[in-house]
DNA sequence: TGATCTATGTTCGTTTTTTTTCGTTTCTGC
DNA sequence: GCAGAAACGAAAAAAAACGAACATAGATCA
């Protein structure tokens, strides 16, 4: 952890030219190659580089290797998940997707759907059905998120509310057994509320991990949503609770 | 992610162009030829790049071959535009970024700057800056024109009109004798106001091809324009009216 | 002043990468 | 469809880079 008076020049000259090697560098400062050895190997474990042969480069992908391992989660429950979220829509069908991995595999069961109008803020979902030239689509504008390429913040909201979807789609980091959804963000809380509050259908993606898993802000319940998705059975509990708030619940 | 110092390089290369040979990397960074058929081959098989006799060329999926072609156009003329314009970026400033491939050569040479806030309707410009984690990144909302990666419509122009930047960066399809800057789509004619209206300096981007082309919309003059930046002398008129609006001409 | 701590230099055995070589496969022009 | 050329992959040898251990010098503090 302990700074240096080369790390700050070292960054920079990385930045600049997107590498630096180990003799370059050696050269640069007057010191001997182990002396930068030690400095790159603590620019690395710091995170600020990546250590490679010969020298470093610069950490470009490291939210999306974590977005990555996050997507492999579970992915065969996702693929099950996405699946039956994509018998659901309809030709003709304007739809929203939110962020979050489940609704990344959802896009992705979507590629040969015809005849869709897609409205979403979640960055990946529109890489993906940009190869579905019969999709129309739209992003919600706002900042972008890199953990998990989420559009974010009061341009994504107002966007939103521009329009009225058939079905809105969305995920969440974990689900209580009280039926709340939870997530990490509180930019999140209002994008939740527009969407609920402006789709006819409600559907919520979550597979069960999300029931074992904690997180801090409260974006909603399960009450507002009209039809879960999920790869195993609900405790009994919840199972109840949902059948009196009229939310059903399907088991790919 | 990138286990060798020459592996960004050769993606960048590979971007720039399209494709990359075994002889020219080796030549380049002065390797022999297997060495460089073991860095394709790593490549390849991480997924980055698509291996071919004699050489790799970018993994398909980058949907639009037309917008793929068009940016080789002038590839070169492009990249010196780039870099004029990328001198132009101060530490600290929000800059726009508009539509177009001499932005995405914009972005490109941003890819390694620090503290950065980038306002985008390039969907490419996203895609390209999202590796660069110092750069904050703001994405009008939109629909999405699979043409060029343009996010247009109301949505957009609401989102521009939120902010002031300092640099606004456009192109344009053609420009004609009287310096009148045109396009294809009427929706960009909006687009284009809101960006001249809210930036504190706007700086066009065209190589010479422009002067040449022909296209049906006028969506602004370089009147308007404070520096436009090219890769060749523009007719001696244009130039002289250049002078009397006060508008800066760079040859990069 | 002397003990101690930290950053750097030096050496050396180990690991990784690169080159070299060679037989096989794949292109290209006819 | 064939022949020659170019490109390819595998394997061994050579070169470069690496990290660990120890030595040294300057700074810090009691």
């Amino acid at each position: 952890m302990s700074d240096n008076l080369r790390h700050a020049d070292i960054l920079a000259l990385a930045r600049s030219s997107g590498k630096v090697t180990v003799e370059g560098l050696a050269a640069h400062f007057g010191v001997t190659a182990q002396t930068i050895r030690r400095d790159l190997t603590t620019l690395d474990s710091a995170g600020h580089l990546a250590r490679v042969h010969g020298g470093a480069v610069l950490r470009s992908g490291t939210a999306n290797i974590a977005h990555a391992e996050r997507r492999q989660l579970n992915a065969s429950a996702k693929v099950r998940i996405a699946e039956a979220a994509a018998s659901e829509v309809q030709a003709g069908m304007t739809i929203f997707l939110g962020i979050g991995t489940s609704t990344e595999a959802l896009a992705r069961a979507l590629v040969h759907h015809a005849d869709l109008q897609v409205i979403t803020n979640n960055f990946h979902v529109a890489e993906i059905l940009a190869s579905n030239p019969a999709a129309q689509l739209i992003l919600t504008g706002g900042s972008y998120r890199r953990s998990d390429g989420g559009l974010v913040g009061p341009a994504a909201i107002a966007t939103i509310r521009q329009f009225r979807c058939d079905l809105a789609f969305f995920g969440c980091s974990a689900l209580d057994e009280r039926g709340d959804m939870l997530d990490f963000d509180m930019a999140e809380v209002e994008v939740n509320r527009a969407i609920l509050d402006h789709a006819r259908r409600r559907i919520l993606l979550a597979d069960h991990s999300k029931l074992t898993r904690q997180a801090p802000v409260r974006v909603g319940s399960l009450r507002d949503v009209d039809l879960l998705i999920t790869d195993a059975p609900l405790p009994a509990a919840l199972a109840d609770a949902c059948g009196g708030w009229g939310t059903e619940i399907k088991t790919a």
